[in-house]
RNA sequence: GGGGGCGUAGCUCAAUUGGUUAGAGUGCCACCCUGUCACGGUGGAUGUUGCGGGUUCGAGUCCCGUCGCUCCCGCCA
């Protein structure tokens, strides 16, 4: 017999009936009625009732049965009586009557229970990570994200893609978030930084003639937490492919996404090819770039509405260079007062001046502007809505931005209020056509919108011809239940289109050179067109479990300050680990000092 | 860097709006119980109300500060 086990606690049936049996497990709960005692045994696999009779020798051999402790018994598997079959057990037709038993890790008292269901503090969670990994739910997620990455590998090796792996310790990139420095022992003073994402060395390799490529590649961005977005490391699907169109991109991912989400949920989910929607028309209609499509309302305009209205508050805002923007809800005439008041208050806690509503029932408006509006501006909203009785339109006017910026809020917590979103569908679309450049709104200056190695749409020629505002990239997002999954881009592989992009952001030819001098020699050594895309496997599967917190499908998380509370980390480094890297450390000031300086010359020295 | 929420027993939460000795469930400890499966029953122990200060005859409750967790804004090519 094995030292540990002959079966794991999921598999023994009926037909093991008389076998001689050895189980190890975790005390998953115990229920003593003096003369006899029940305890459930669970592995990663399941649960087995194991029966105990107390008058056993090794019965004492364990002061507490405390839950927790992880044992193994020898004994008996024997069918159960039909009144004691337990329908819920995987193995509720048998029980393991136990002859032996034998201690293998006795657990004190627990910071919180495993087999309850009960909210333990995050800090708390964390912290005790390997418990709260026991819990079902938990463990589940962790089983699910481990799958769906063997069924991404699997399915992408199948179609021609290899693995690589990149390194991990690389240099800092001037674009982009924050990076993590790693210091030099060898070269005092120089630092590695980890990578944001593999984007140079993904394109290298299809520079190397490998075609297509894919890694399930560790991202670090030293930025500040969200739900959705872990602080410090995730993870991507990262892919890239030689000589493809935006198309071809598209269909491999759209396929995969599709077929993926397909096995691991029983939502629906959008069958490929996914539709695609225009930065420009997604911001226009949704108000962002990550449109949840679960959502039926958006926004049309209706500026020409209010040029020549009487309602002074929207028609001088167009007269401004302003646009008013309105979303219809069907059917909602019969809300009472406190919702319109709680949506103006809504909107206007996201920045709007106010909004306007019309409620169209019983054959008239009623609404607090239309005594302002002439017949004819009501028609044109009604028109333009294709309002029906029952119908409620919400009006913003202001910089078209800002309105678009609000609607966005402004749709989705009317879709949250009034219950508009199916919780059961997975919807996906392609979010194309991104602008290549932007204005930064301090500076002034013409800066890349996203990713700075897409190519430009109109290749050198609008680089050269266009308003570089007006300049879109082969640059495109999937999302899917407004959860940005992963943005991509057909790569910018000629080095004279390269210098001109980053020229018109205002990169100097020896910035690039010294910044990228690796990937442009690279692209004058023999470059093919390729282009690629990387979405996010931590929400991936936080979408798939129905987590509304990526942590609830990462085994070891950093929680919101980006600290491991389980290793204890960012921890401090030794006097010796400091002096081999040549670095000394400068803390802030404390509070309290700083504020003891003030108004204080600052002290000789 | 900024804003919101939370912080009471190991854990989840209550405390009649400032009033006597801060409660309940669960867990923990002891005892009883031979068919439970979230077993049940009896009894018991467990609190610097995050921390520091203030107002008050009196503070878990009000005020100020601080710390921790969380959500959001900034940030995230």
């Amino acid at each position: 017999m094995h030292r540990y086990r002959t079966h794991n606690c999921s598999e023994l049936k009926k037909s093991d009936t008389g076998k001689k049996v050895k189980l190890s497990g975790w005390i998953h709960s115990v229920r003593d009625h003096g003369g006899i005692i029940f305890i459930d045994l669970r592995d990663h696999f399941g649960l087995t009732q194991v029966v105990i009779d107390p008058k056993r020798e090794f019965y004492k051999a364990l002061e507490h049965w405390r839950v927790e402790t992880v044992v193994c018994f020898t004994g008996e598997v024997t069918e159960r009586t039909p009144e004691t079959i337990n329908p819920k057990l995987e193995t509720g037709e048998i029980e393991l009557v136990a002859e032996e038993m034998e201690i293998l890790g006795e657990a004190i008292v627990l910071p919180f229970q495993i087999a309850k269901e009960e909210h333990a503090p995050e800090a708390t969670r964390l912290k005790y990570r390997f418990l709260d990994l026991r819990r079902e739910k938990l463990h589940k997620n962790i089983i699910l994200r481990s799958k769906v990455i063997s069924f991404i590998r699997k399915r992408l090796s199948e179609i021609g893609f290899n693995e690589f792996q990149t390194p991990i310790l690389t240099s800092s990139s001037p674009e982009g978030a924050r990076d993590y420095l790693v210091p030099s022992r060898l070269h005092p003073g120089k630092f590695y930084a980890l990578p944001q994402a593999p984007q140079q060395f993904k394109q290298l390799l299809m520079v190397a003639g490998f075609d297509r490529y894919f890694q399930i590649a560790p991202c670090f961005r030293d930025e500040d937490a969200r739900a959705d977005r872990s602080p410090g490391e995730f993870y991507q699907l990262d892919v890239e492919m030689s000589f493809v169109t935006q198309d071809d991109v598209f269909k491999i991912i759209e396929e995969l996404m599709a077929e993926l989400f397909k096995t691991f949920s029983d939502k629906k989910v959008d069958d490929a090819p996914f539709i695609r929607i225009p930065y420009r028309e997604t911001m226009r209609r949704f108000g962002t770039d990550k449109p949840d499509l679960r959502n039926p309302l958006e926004m049309i305009d209706v500026t020409a509405s209010f040029v020549n209205s009487g309602f002074n508050a929207f028609a001088s805002v167009v007269k401004n260079g302003g646009v008013v923007r309105a979303i219809k809800v069907p059917g909602i005439a019969g809300q009472p007062r406190k919702f319109y008041d709680d949506m103006i208050a809504f909107a206007q806690s996201v920045g709007a001046k106010g909004m306007a509503y019309i409620i169209w029932t019983g054959g008239e408006e009623k609404s607090p502007i239309v005594k302002f509006m002439s017949r004819q501006e009501i028609d044109s909203l009604k028109e333009a809505g294709k309002i029906q009785d029952g119908d409620v339109m919400f009006f913003l006017a202001d910089k078209e931005k800002k309105v678009m910026e609000i609607g966005g809020a402004v749709r989705t917590e009317l879709a949250v209020r009034l219950n508009l979103i199916d919780k059961n569908v997975f919807k996906f679309c392609w979010i194309t056509d991104f602008p290549m450049y932007e204005l930064d709104e301090e500076t002034g200056q013409t800066i890349f919108s996203h990713n700075p190695f897409s190519m430009p749409q109109g290749g050198m020629d609008d680089l050269l011809k266009k308003n570089p505002l007006d300049i879109l990239a082969f640059q495109y997002d999937i999302v899917c239940n407004g959860v940005e999954l992963s943005s991509g881009a057909i790569r910018n592989h000629r080095p004279d289109i390269m210098y001109k992009a980053f020229e018109i952001a205002g990169y100097a030819k020896e910035t690039v050179d010294e910044k990228f001098g690796g990937m442009i020699r690279a692209f004058m050594l023999g470059a093919p067109p390729h282009g690629g895309i990387a979405p996010g496997i931590d929400r991936i599967v936080m979408l798939i479990a129905d987590e509304p917190n990526l942590r609830e499908v990462i085994a070891f998380p950093f929680n919101q300050q980006a600290q491991d509370l389980m290793m204890n980390a960012p921890a401090e480094a030794t006097l010796k680990q400091l002096r081999e890297l040549h670095i000394k450390i400068a803390l802030p000031e404390k509070k309290e000092e700083k504020k003891a300086h003030e108004g204080q010359p600052p002290a000789a020295t």
